[in-house]
DNA sequence: GCCCTTTCTGTAAACGTTTACAAAAAAGTG
DNA sequence: CACTTTTTTGTAAACGTTTACAGAAAGGGC
């Protein structure tokens, strides 16, 4: 391996020299810069990056947690970190959280460890408390997932409004009997989705049975099952809104497989708008998450906190949009 | 930052004792010990990665060079990758090439600064010059793509007899105009699934029109055009096998949206069996690749290459299978 | 030519580990 | 106890950079 003495050496000057070029930060006159790049070249000299980071204990990568990389929503919002990576120089170092609370130790441990400058986290699943840490002692950006009560730069989309939103159009085109199956009640998008659900009933005076809510998984097989029980209600829903695309999906086909039509029969609607969802048939109504900038503003933030920027505003809330398929039964 | 010198005064022995306590290498006193591991526990004291990075230039981090996270296939594999590194205190670096051939020097430079011990390839889609480059100087190890004449470790399901096995099925079903839809021909996969479909008309005596054999990119858009073209063919296929699911639904669609029945006018079925493909109405026939497996392979045979072994087998072929479903017709 | 700035360069000390080597301590052996 | 062998420890030199500091060279003004 050739190092910068060998290329100082060639090149006939000191390796302070052959450093300054590398990284133009400090003037060097033309032609021992001239002389120094021709040595690298001649060399084919590369700095070992390990070296410039334990002296200027800067690593240019940034963890990012991902809960899942096979669901299509976070692997969206993963490319959206990796480019704006790709593009600033800085490198990702992936954590595929499968079950991140039993992961919390090993995360830390990383952390600690001064490998990585910073962090990403595309779930909140973890305790508040070790959030708390990680924001204070390491830079961390959360996406996808907000939290309450503590003060850490998040970039999401508003889940209640756009949910709101998605059941005020169901409202508006006529169903009257509107279910929702939800994500997991312990996160707080779940929640707040459900909220946005609510509000919307709410404001147009509509009333709801308690069964017409099912607290789902986001899984295809949540949106099936619980869309049976949904059906064999005595009174059941003609819409059903599902937290998720893939329990969207999961809903379709068990009303399908009753011999229920949709959306002649019943209104499905989804969540999220992943690649399927046009795909899917009937296509799906959806709400589209910007999820490739949430993934690049995600990352964005992160780098201002490892270059040191303070972050004054912590919410960052990007446009969603109501995309209006066919599975919602209304053609536009 | 409490660093090795501290803890070292703190329990009041030498640095290298602290050390040989750490890496549980060397012999040390019980006493020592104990004081030593008492003083990290009250300092609280983690290692410096990039300090001990550069001592023993080892990273334990492995490069993974995805050609696209979001398509389920490879994040499947990643997952594959990601779980046998974390069970063996290796890390995954992420490089998702999105057109991997203009970054082909992005990526010499990652290695040639040693920030990865190793690289794994989810594409071969680089001039083999390269290739060869990297296998000889780094630890290279291919998944998913074998690519002939080079010996690097690689490993894979075997594609040509694989595409035989699904084409024979649609044979012996009685099919006997079948079409393919392949990927980019200059993929040695796309190439071999080619292959296999050929094999088995020959095998079978059977002769099929140029116009059967479509070129597409293993994208749901060149499924659906590329069906069309079949359709409308003065003698169209009764059965289409196209290279991947995403292509498979997309001609299932282009049929459909024909007025054409699947299976009952045409058989349509597909490759690589993803989530979707069982979901999809109608459910695809497909072949099943063991992604996890592939990924763990790759993952294991990377380790061993990183940590010297020299592996003497280059070729690793795991076995895939058949999924029969209901868009081929077939009723088991 | 002299003095004062400004620009450029080199020396050497970090950064926080690991580890070869030597020295010290402990354990065996008679 | 004196000697040898084995085990445990500490010292200090790496690993390959960056950068503070001081010194040299160059430029400017008179």
């Amino acid at each position: 391996m050739t190092t910068i003495r060998e290329v100082a050496k060639e090149a006939g000057v000191s390796v302070a020299t052959v450093s300054r070029v590398m990284r133009e930060t400090d003037k060097v006159s033309k032609e021992k810069r001239e002389r120094v790049l021709e040595a690298i070249d001649r060399l084919n000299y590369q700095p070992n990056m390990i070296a410039r980071f334990l002296r200027t204990s800067k690593t240019r990568t940034v963890l990012v947690v991902v809960p899942d990389i096979t669901n299509p929503f976070f692997s969206n919002v993963l490319t959206g970190i990796q480019n704006y990576a790709n593009q600033t120089g800085y490198h990702v170092l992936l954590f595929n959280a499968v079950n991140i609370r039993n992961q919390n130790h090993e995360l830390m441990e990383m952390l600690g460890q001064k490998q990585v400058d910073g962090i990403i986290m595309l779930t909140s699943q973890v305790e508040k408390s070790l959030l708390e840490k990680m924001n204070e002692a390491y830079n961390l950006v959360l996406a996808c997932e907000y939290i309450d009560g503590i003060d850490v730069p998040t970039v999401a989309i508003d889940n209640i409004s756009s949910s709101r939103k998605m059941t005020n159009h169901l409202i508006q085109i006529g169903y009257r009997k509107i279910a929702h199956i939800s994500g997991e009640l312990d996160i707080v998008l779940s929640v707040d989705r459900l909220k946005g659900y609510k509000q919307a009933l709410y404001e147009a005076s509509m009333d709801v049975p308690n069964a017409y809510i099912q607290e789902g998984d986001f899984s295809y097989e949540a949106g099936y099952n619980l869309t049976l029980k949904l059906l064999s209600l005595e009174e059941p829903p003609d819409a059903i809104f599902a937290a998720s695309d893939e329990m969207a999906m999961g809903a379709v086909q068990a009303a399908q497989s009753k011999g229920i039509q949709i959306p002649e029969d019943i209104a499905i609607v989804g969540f999220d708008d992943i690649k399927m969802a046009s795909i899917f048939s009937p296509a799906l109504t959806t709400i589209a998450q910007p999820t490739l900038n949430i993934g690049s503003k995600a990352m964005e933030l992160a780098i201002k906190r490892m270059e040191g920027e303070v972050i004054n505003k912590s919410q960052y809330i990007l446009n969603d949009h109501l995309i209006v398929r066919k599975s919602c039964g209304y053609h536009v």
